[in-house]
DNA sequence: AAGGGAGCCTGGCGGC
DNA sequence: TGCCGCCAGGCTCCCT
């Protein structure tokens, strides 16, 4: 289920597979995802090179030698694996020779590339994930990137910038963090993470820690470098996880993370000296974990 | 106009 | 053990 570290990290482990190869055969083995695939969809994508793939906050997007970009999301349980096919020369990709498919997998991406064949498989038991070809030079058209706010990686993400994006804003900080047009690739797992890690309550409006001059708040100060480190360390994370998952099954996506405090209500508050409880909400239906003593 | 809730799906888990 | 209800990390649409 992933948010932005997951699909950067399987955005690393796709790379090297995907990158300038040639798709040779797309299977598509059901209609559609949450969406139906696109018209033509195997047909447009069968004979070309992918020459690059890269990320947008959550998306996946993989140019293509046609001019055509293919964007991907992975909605709450999509994954993706990669298998050589026998007899390819493949260093550091899962060899093992496995023609099955599961239920779930829907999507097979059959490739030739420099090291030989193989095949990029992707599982989504819930189908919230989505495939859709954006055609060429329309990228600044395609309505699911044309909306996405800032990146919360690198240094787009200011104190500034934040002051900026919560003035005057009344909804929780919570929702504020989660909502893509202001920054884009949080989910629910690391807006409660940072916000621990920057202890602000999730429940403060987001106008409030915003000053009158449009200055941001003292408590508003270290959310920013929080967010960037909360994400950086589980991309970290996810890239030794990728290592063991490859040498594993070849699968690429959710990797074992510990954190803070999601998930753990009723545990101790890891803050060194504070002595609070980890409590959950539910905000805008979704859960929420904090502690209540050093977040305020 | 911003904010909250429902809905899309299946699988896994805890409780009875 | 078996069944049932609840819950899940995303996103969009619809309603207020």
């Amino acid at each position: 289920m992933p948010e932005l570290p997951e699909v950067e990290t399987v955005r690393r482990g796709l790379e090297p597979v995907m990158t300038g190869a040639t798709v040779t055969q797309l299977e598509v083995r059901r209609p559609g995802l949450r969406y139906p695939f696109p018209g033509e969809f195997a047909a447009r994508l069968e004979g070309a090179k992918i020459t690059g793939l890269g990320r947008r906050a959550k998306y996946l997007l993989a140019d293509l030698s046609t001019g055509e970009t293919l964007l991907m999301h992975l909605g709450m349980s999509g994954s993706f694996r990669i298998e050589a096919e026998a007899g390819s020369k493949m260093p550091g990709i899962f060899h093992h020779d496995r023609s099955k498919l599961a239920v779930h997998d829907h999507v097979v991406f059959h490739l030739g590339t420099s090291g030989g064949a193989a095949r990029v498989v992707y599982n989504d038991p819930r189908r919230f994930g989505f495939m859709q070809l954006i055609e060429a030079g329309k990228r600044d058209e395609c309505a699911f990137l044309s909306g996405l706010g800032v990146e919360p990686t690198g240094n787009a993400l200011s104190t500034e910038v934040i002051a900026r994006l919560f003035e005057g804003r009344k909804s929780p900080v919570k929702a504020a963090l989660l909502d893509q047009r202001l920054i884009a690739g949080l989910g629910n797992i690391y807006v409660c993470e940072a916000l621990h890690a920057a202890g602000i309550s999730p429940m403060r409006g987001a106008g409030t820690l915003v000053n009158r001059n449009g200055a941001p708040s003292k408590r508003l100060a270290p959310l920013a470098e929080c967010i960037r480190e909360v994400i950086s360390r589980a991309i970290e994370a996810g890239g030794s996880s990728l290592r063991d998952h490859r040498q594993a099954d070849g699968s690429l996506g959710y990797f074992q993370h510990s954190f803070s405090v999601y998930d753990r209500e009723g545990e101790a508050c890891p803050k060194p000296g504070c002595n609070g409880i980890v409590a959950r909400v539910v905000q805008s239906g979704r859960s929420t974990f904090y502690c209540p003593v050093c977040q305020r």
